[in-house]
DNA sequence: ACAATGACATACG
DNA sequence: GCGTATGCCATTG
């Protein structure tokens, strides 16, 4: 849990950090952005780390757009609750129009 | 240093 | 179209 082992991870929390408000991402975007395009899982795993920061976690989710992490978080629909509260619509743990809302953060950043 | 984990992604049946 | 299986790779124990 040293910050010199979070390396990785902070890259992902501040990429995640600069998702813009009603917007969200998906990790593989993320990965990529990052340069490590196949390592999409240890974004997530990355997000499961950042629970206690000030990483909005519930902006992330994979490429269908489901709430896969929801599960990770202290309610049963917080995450689909935060991703409301920003005009997002969430049915069923899926964001809808997904492809609206999708920020990729490799086209938006640069 | 080895084995196991995981909030994904893609391929196959 | 959906469920199962495999690959991927940094982190953790």
């Amino acid at each position: 849990m040293k910050p010199e082992t979070e390396s990785f991870f902070e890259c992902v929390y501040e990429v995640a950090k600069r998702i813009p408000y009603g917007r969200a991402t998906s990790y593989g975007a993320i990965a990529k952005y990052l340069g490590a395009t196949r390592s999409a899982r240890i974004v997530g795993y990355a997000m499961n780390s950042s629970f206690g920061k000030d990483v909005p976690a519930h902006r992330v989710v994979n490429r269908k757009g489901l709430l896969t992490g929801k599960h990770h978080f202290e309610g049963t629909n917080l995450m689909q609750q935060l991703l409301e509260s920003e005009g997002i619509k969430v049915v069923d743990n899926q964001i809808q129009n997904f492809e609206a809302i999708f920020w990729d953060p490799s086209k938006e950043l640069g």
